[in-house]
DNA sequence: TGAATGACTTGACACTGTGTCAATTGACGA
DNA sequence: TCGTCAATTGACACAGTGTCAAGTCATTCA
């Protein structure tokens, strides 16, 4: 990886990401990051063979700025199964409206039968996955994982409660405040995931 | 509405839902479209004015076919508020694997901007709404519906565990079969919705 | 019989957006 | 001063949607 530069590069990512913020509806088109970043058309494709991957590396862009690593590795120093669980609700769901306009063209283009972005896709949720599995994992370490599920069936179910979907639908078609939604994912997944105190 | 007549519209809108049942990922194109239905392509302006509005006129389709109507007034009869909550579940979950082709272009439609495709979902998904309500409220009458949630968030939540896009992830992405999934979802809406018995 | 109508056909074309290619410029470093 | 690298301009190929004009063919109606 290069280190300096005068990261023409960079100006093309954050183009991507003003346009995504002014108007989420936008097409996006390669004209229009072109014009942002203040060079020609063409010169996007010295930097990125086509706009798949000029968007996938958008959505690495902005994981590295704004660091998801560091916020989803906190929940894992929490206590309790339960706390871990609130942790992870937390971080993910307040990292979700972050990536929330670029994942949207992400999830577009995969929808769109874009083999590509549906790999990159893939990725960035399998990882995302890995932290849904931790948290029941550790309820289940405590004996406190529901037995109406099996340690897969909670994963699978955690990780589509958490889904940017879901998220999308309850905040923007539902009209759900923020706070809202991470309070409302919080009890719904103590309900479904940790046991009831008498034997579940 | 025209009763006779040979009936070229429906050949149309039958060699959408075949294009759609052959391949899933095709980008079904107008000349595919007018290819399969044995007409030209301009053929297809005669009947639809444009690429959108044929494929909104498919989902209508579907549901005049398939009888939604019918499938979804069932679950209204059932007896306690959890047996409907059951029944409706059954009801739309059945239903969604009948839709999810032609669901899918109209989501990715909408995902891309198309305003009218975006109505038309709206549209299916407040009706739809509608039946998630009704169970929620049978159980509120019953003074059984969780107290954690208040009729809205509960039925907003149902809601959204019932999209289709829920149905894609769980089934497509976790590898649930459908059984698996009626049966996920029976038991998560149980747990989520319905109060314990020693007061909730 | 013969004209009008309606559904459909063929073929050409405009428009948008992506991606490619070739030739040129201008700056910077060895 | 030469080479190289980033960027520029302009032209173009290719898909796919939607439009337009002119022609065919069958049915219906006078």
């Amino acid at each position: 990886m290069s280190i300096k530069k005068p990261d023409t590069r960079s100006r093309i990512l954050d183009a991507v990401l003003s346009l995504v913020a002014d108007d989420p509806d936008t097409g996006l088109r390669m004209a229009d990051i072109a014009r942002r970043a203040g060079i020609s058309r063409q010169a996007l494709y010295l930097h990125f063979a086509t706009r798949t991957d000029l968007l996938v590396a958008t959505t690495l862009y902005v994981d590295e700025i704004k660091d998801v690593d560091a916020r989803l590795a906190a929940s894992r120093t929490a206590g309790s199964g339960a706390e871990r669980l609130d942790a992870y609700i937390d971080a993910w769901g307040n990292y979700i409206p972050v990536i929330y306009g670029i994942a949207r063209v992400l999830l577009s283009l995969k929808d769109a039968g874009d083999q590509e972005a549906a790999t990159a896709w893939k990725n960035r949720m399998d990882a995302m996955r890995e932290g849904c599995a931790a948290a029941i994992d550790a309820l289940k370490a405590e004996g406190r994982l529901s037995s109406e599920h099996t340690r897969g069936q909670a994963t699978a179910l955690l990780w589509t409660l958490l889904s940017v979907r879901n998220w999308e639908h309850l905040t923007i078609d539902c009209g759900w405040s923020q706070k809202a939604y991470i309070a409302g994912l919080r009890t719904s997944a103590k309900r479904l995931f940790v046991a009831t105190d008498e034997g579940d």
